[in-house]
DNA sequence: GCTCATATGTCCTTCATGTGTCCAAATAAG
DNA sequence: CTTATTTGGACACATGAAGGACATATGAGC
C-alpha cells in the first residue's frame, strides 16, 4: 500500500519538483494549487500526509491546517517563506507537525516527510505491536525478534531493515530506497552495504530467511 | 491502567490538537467545551489530571478550579492567553498546579502534564505498594529495595530510574525518554548521565542486574 | 554559616560490537 | 559461453557503552 501525499502549493515549478521527488521515493502524489480545493481533495483521497504552502490565494496554509485538523490527525508539513518564530508558533498551535522554510531542498522535504510518517506510525502502534511471519514475531516496542520462541538479538540496522521490509511486504525495494529509509539521505557510501546487512539479517532469520527475496538488478522484496 | 485527563477548552481546534497529543502519549482523554459540564464530567470520570482554559463561556477556568479543589486534590493545569502575573497569582491561589500560556506547543503541555503526574503519584502512591522481580522487591512507599531479604539503599535518582524501568518492563526506553521522566524536561546536561546511573544501579542490583539490558544505539530495557 | 558525607554529573580510556568495504566464488541472465 | 550481479567471507574501521576517576552540587548536622 503506497503512502499518499497531498501537495498544496500554488507555484507550479516548485510543485512539480517536489512531486517528482516524492514519486521517486514511492509515494502516490496528489497535487493542487489552492487551499479551498485542497479540502475537497483531502476528503476524496484521505492522504497519509499533507504538505501546505502558507502563502496561497483564497485560503492560506493556516486556514487549511485548521480545517484539516478539525477532521483528522494526519501529519501536516507547512512550507513557509517567512521564518519568524511567530509564524511557527501560530502554525504549531493549529496543529502542524513540521515546518520547512523556503528555499528548501526537495530531498530534505522527502526525508522529513518520511521521518514524520515513521514517528506517526510508531506513536500509534499499540503496546507491543507485533508483526509476524512464519514462526517469527517482531515486537516493535522492544525492538526484538522472536524465532520459534527464542529471542534473537538484532542490531539497530538489522532491525530497521527488517521493519522496513515488513512494512512493504511484497513490494520490491531498491537499494536506493532502502538506503534512504534505513541509513538516511545523507549516507554517502556504497549501495552494497544493503547487501551485507541483508546477508546478516538472513543469517539471523535462519529458517525464515526465505522470506527475503533477491530481485536481481532491482533490489529486495519481503514476502 | 491508563491515565485519564479531562480537557476543558472551548476552541475546537486547540482541543483537538491537544487531545491528539495526549492520546499519542497513551492517555485516555475526555473533552468538553465549557466549565459547567466540566464539573459533571469530573464527578463521572474522576480524572488524574484536569486541563482548563481560563477564558470560557458560562463558567471560567478559575471558577472550575475552585469547584474541583473543593472536591479533590487532583492536579490542575490552566491554559491562559493572559500572561500577567496577576492572573498567575489568582490561579495559584485557587489551587491550580501549573500554568501554560497560549500560544503553546502541545508537546510541552504533555511534558508538563507528565511531570506533574509524576510528582502527584509520588505523593499519592498507595501504602507500601510492592514491585518485585527475581529475588528483589521494591517498596514504593519507603523507596527501598530489598535483595534476598537484605535492604539495599538507593539514591533518589537510582530509585526513580529503577521505578521507571520497572513500570515499562520489556519496553526499550531511550536515554531521551529516561531523561525526560527521571530528570525532567528541563535537564540540559549530557545524555550519558543515564549510563552512569544505570551503571550504579546495576552495581547495587548485584545478581539481579541482568534484568537491565542495554539495547545498543537505542537505550535500556528492563526484562 | 561551615564541614563533611553523599549524591550527581562529566570526562576519558578501554573494550566490545556494529558497520562498511573489498574480493573471490557462486549464481543468474543474456 | 560470457557477462552482470549477488553472495559469503575476511578484514578494517567507526561507534557506542562500560568502567574508573574525578569535580561539583546538595543536604544534613553542627
Amino acid at each position: 500500500m503506497r503512502k499518499k501525499v497531498l501537495l498544496v502549493e500554488d507555484e507550479l515549478r516548485i510543485r512539480e519538483v517536489v512531486a517528482d521527488y516524492f514519486k521517486k521515493d514511492g509515494w502516490e502524489v496528489h497535487e493542487t494549487d489552492n487551499g479551498s480545493s485542497a479540502i475537497d481533495w483531502f476528503d476524496a483521497i484521505y492522504p497519509d500526509l499533507v504538505i501546505l504552502d502558507i502563502m496561497m490565494p483564497k485560503m492560506d496554509g493556516f486556514a487549511v491546517t485548521k480545517e484539516v485538523r478539525a477532521k483528522s490527525g494526519v501529519p501536516i508539513i507547512l512550507l513557509t517563506a517567512k521564518s519568524s518564530d511567530d509564524d511557527k508558533i501560530h502554525g504549531f498551535d493549529l496543529g502542524a507537525d513540521d515546518y520547512v522554510t523556503k528555499p528548501f531542498s526537495p530531498k530534505v522535504l522527502v526525508a522529513r516527510a518520511n521521518s514524520l510518517m515513521k514517528r506517526a506510525t510508531e506513536h500509534y502502534l499499540p503496546n507491543g505491536h507485533m508483526l509476524s511471519f512464519g514462526h517469527a514475531v517482531v515486537n516493535t516496542k522492544s525492538r526484538q525478534l522472536e524465532l520459534d520462541k527464542q529471542q534473537v538479538e538484532l542490531t539497530p540496522k538489522e532491525y530497521d531493515l527488517l521493519l522496513l521490509l515488513l512494512q512493504h511486504k511484497n513490494n520490491v525495494l531498491s537499494r536506493e530506497t532502502i538506503l534512504n529509509h534505513v541509513w538516511g539521505i545523507d549516507f554517502e557510501g556504497d549501495n552494497r552495504v544493503v547487501d551485507t546487512h541483508i546477508k546478516k539479517l538472513r543469517a539471523k532469520l535462519g529458517d525464515e530467511s526465505h522470506h527475503i527475496r533477491t530481485v536481481i538488478g532491482t533490489g529486495y522484496k519481503f514476502e
